[in-house]
DNA sequence: GTCTATATGCAGATAGAC
DNA sequence: GTCTATCTGCATATAGAC
């Protein structure tokens, strides 16, 4: 069952995903999602930096799941993330390049005008890093060099997004699941 | 000589490094620059996107001859691409992490809303992206593998940029530089 | 829970005086 | 070249009926 309140979220985060936050306009959101227009302030009485608050923390957690899955699935370290980078940007080609990345434009976006909307981006990229050190542990690495690695991997993927999307073309994003396959497998 | 036309070229690039374009308004930029209120249209008169435009491609080009001084002063491969990100996070770290790759934001915004303002980041990208490759074949590098590492790197930069900007340190840009230190000299 | 109507403000852009 | 005044439209947000 699809109820109200999930139906504007999840057009929340899929517009902000593709247009940014400040050109997502509420109006947007109520229409394309369908729902009555009377809701939004129903559901979410704190305005747009609550909705997108949700919308942010909801699908930074479907990343999640999603890359612990991938992740966990392969054995080999170098296969298990240039796998999950194909996956990303198999998502990014079949969207027209339009989405990539639900926190990327936003998290930039709102850096220095959201404290709240901030917040949960730091939160979800400290999530997705914690996930990544973990595996890479796993995977024969030190606990100091995981930690080290686990950022910078989290810094090529959303660049990779970003030059993508300018670009139009999933390549960047290929040629970025490509080079951490090698980075991996070496040493 | 700093000219009219000059003071909002610099105003504009900056507050859209800082805020992004869809928040930085037209007015903001006549207030900080305090330029007249009326030159805006004569010397820009097809409006936001034609001084958007300008205004990237100046920024972009700022940063290529830095990025050409910097990689041709070291001769240390390893060394000349990790001082420069080293740099990115000297200016990112004093502007209190709010300036911090002039297209970033701008480049995520625009790819699917203004044409005109996409292909100018671009073309600042392919730009980035040849120096990169040919400090790297004249570091010993093939060519094929001198062309993919200059997009890994472009990527990992913007990608240290935007998790610098979010989480307001510019640890992870560092540490971009050390991974990218390690990456260079170990192949 | 959902509706309509509306308050309020700022956006980009234009016209015409000087 | 610069200024002021203004057009038009859409933004977020609120009030109150049903």
């Amino acid at each position: 069952m699809t109820t109200t309140r999930e139906k504007i979220l999840a057009t929340t985060s899929q517009l902000m995903e593709a247009q940014g936050y400040s050109a997502t306009g509420l109006n947007q959101i109520i229409e394309e999602s369908g729902s009555p227009k009377g809701s939004l302030y129903y559901y979410f009485p704190e305005g747009k930096e609550q909705l997108t608050e949700e919308a942010i923390r909801q699908a930074g957690e479907m990343i999640s799941e999603q890359m612990t899955a991938m992740l966990d699935a392969e054995e080999n370290l170098a296969e298990a993330f240039g796998g999950f980078v194909d996956a990303l940007s198999q998502r990014l080609l079949s969207s027209g390049c339009r989405l990539g990345g639900p926190l990327t434009t936003v998290a930039l976006e709102t850096a220095n005008t959201s404290p709240r909307v901030n917040q949960v981006c730091q939160e979800m990229y400290r999530t997705w890093q914690e996930i990544f050190r973990a595996r890479l542990e796993r995977g024969g690495f030190s606990a100091e060099r995981a930690a080290s690695l686990a950022v910078f991997i989290n810094a090529a993927i959303e660049g990779g997004i970003i030059l993508s999307r300018t670009r139009h073309t999933a390549e960047p994003l290929l040629q970025v699941a490509r080079e951490l396959r090698l980075l991996l497998s070496t040493e």
